[in-house]
This record gives structure tokens, sequence and C-alpha cells, in this order.
DNA sequence: TGAAAATGTTAGCCTAGACTAACTTTTATA
DNA sequence: TATAAAAGTTAGTCTAGGCTAACATTTTCA
């Protein structure tokens, strides 16, 4: 699963979709990623294949606890990323959402490391969005 | 050619070797990057469709003008982010290049500048290894 | 409740960007 | 200087990750 940034991208939406409506559809999928319906099932059959979902015919798509796991520490890198973006630059929230969703998938261990002792010394909290508030616009956690 | 993660470290390539042998060879590129030689002559012959680079068949590959400067722009953005990278972060050299390596073809014209006021509020100048020194280890500053 | 709309799937196609095998041309050297 | 080695090219293959068209299933609602 390492380094893909299409699967991961899959993954991190399944994971959005399902903290707000506690499941996911290929057609969300397809509208949150602008991708089309067949690409999705392709997709998801592969996360399937990987043991991150479950899924039932013509039903609707869950998370594995392994594909929660794995998704949920993508989430989590994207959000560190985010604030460190807003920190250190002084960067927008919807670039810094926008760079980070790039970067999440290809810097390496080591620059996250670097960046969550960043946050630390300067006693920035990594909350996730959805400890936050109750917010249904998943586009901009992407 | 925005955006082209491929053509962009093939244009790079060319742009690190020129400027240490005033010209370079497919088999040169094939060797910085780690791929094979059909696969230089492929991506040089698109590089040349763009009008990047001026070739001879059997000879040497030099960059147009034109070529020139956007793998000049294309590198001075790497070592930006890389420069950035060591400040804020604190990452060695090589964690450094190697993020930002993967980080310039990905981020946003917005971040850039962003990075850029970043350097010279803190006075940090950024200038070109060339400026430097005679470096003569390629793959180190892509 | 049955037909239309929405959703999901399958099959097949396309492109980018890699690869190997085999060939051509150039360079180096015995 | 002839030939082997090195460099470059061509042709063809493969895979990932998109797409459309067509079909299957489920849901909605008149």
């Amino acid at each position: 699963m390492s380094n893909n940034e299409s699967m991961e991208m899959y993954l991190e939406t399944v994971y959005l979709l399902e903290n707000d409506h506690g499941h996911s559809h290929v057609v969300d999928i397809a509208k949150t990623l602008g991708v089309s319906k067949p690409s999705v099932t392709k997709a998801i059959k592969q996360l399937k294949d990987l043991g991150y979902v479950h899924t039932e015919k013509y039903g609707t798509i869950t998370l594995t606890d392994k594909g929660r796991e794995v998704s949920r520490e993508i989430y989590e890198n994207h959000r560190l990323i985010e604030l460190f973006l807003q920190h250190s630059l002084d960067l927008p929230a919807d670039e810094a959402s926008y760079n980070a969703c790039k970067m999440e998938h290809v810097i390496s261990e080591k620059m996250l490391a670097a960046i969550r002792n960043y946050m630390e010394k300067n006693s920035i909290e990594v909350k996730s969005e959805f400890e936050k508030e109750n917010e249904t616009d998943i586009q901009n956690k992407l």
C-alpha cells in the first residue's frame, strides 16, 4: 500500500465518507474524487483484495479494522502537513489543504517525523477535524 | 509542460548534466535517473517536440534557450524547497533534497510564493549550487 | 405495484511511462 | 584499420489508472 497516491486517495475518501455517514457508496466516492463510477468500482475491488474494505454486491462499502487504521493514519498525516503549512508558511486553509493533499503521498517518514517534532516544539495541537466540529464538506478535507 | 513529474525530472537532469559538462548523453541521463536508455530516447523526443532541447542523431543533447529557462526555474524551485525544509524542519541535506524532489512537481504557485516570502523574512539567501562550488555528484541535486 | 431513475458492474479501450530484445551507429583500441 | 565495446534507436510489450458504452440491480414514487 505504501506510496500509491491513487489508492491512498480512495482510501482516505472512504474514511471521510464513513465518518460522516457510517458507510460509503460508489457514486459518492466518484463525486468526491471527480472520477467515473467504473473507476471507483475497480479501485474498491483492489482495496478489498488488500483487506481494507468490505463490500456487498450492489451495496455499501465499509472499512475493515485494518482499513480504518491505515486510512486514519493517512488522514492524520494529511492534517499534520496541513497545519504545518498553515503555521510555518501562513498559508490560508484551502491552499494548505490542497498542498497537503499533494504532499502526503510523497514525502518521507523522516520528514513526517520532523513535522511532528516541529508541531510539538511550537505547541501546536494536531487534532482531527472530527474532534473539532461537525463538518460535511469532505472535499475541503482532501 | 506544467505538472508533469516525469518530463520535469528529465529536463532537470539535462540541465544539471549540461551545467557540468556542456551537454548531455542518453546514457548519462539514464544512469542519473535510473531508467533504461529507450525510456530516455523517448522522453528526449518529447522534450524536443516541446522545443526544450536540440539533438543530433546518435549525438549529444543540448538545451534550447527556452529549455534552459524552464529547467533553470525547475531547478531553482527545487533548491528553494530544499533550503526551506532544511531551515524550517532542520532536515539534513539528503533528506531535504529527496523531499524537495518529490514536492517540486506537485505544490502550488501560491505555496512557492509563500516559501519565497519565508526565505526573505528569515534572510536566507537562495543561490544555486553552481554559484557556490564545483560539484559533480548530480544525483545529490535531484 | 410497476416503470423510471439512480446506482453499481462489466467489458473493452486509451494513454503515459516504464521495460526488453534486437538493431544501428559511433567510438575506442589491439 | 578492423573489430569489439559503447552508445543510441526502434519495435513491441506491460501495467496502472483513467474513460465510455452497455448492462444489471436497487430504489423511488406516481
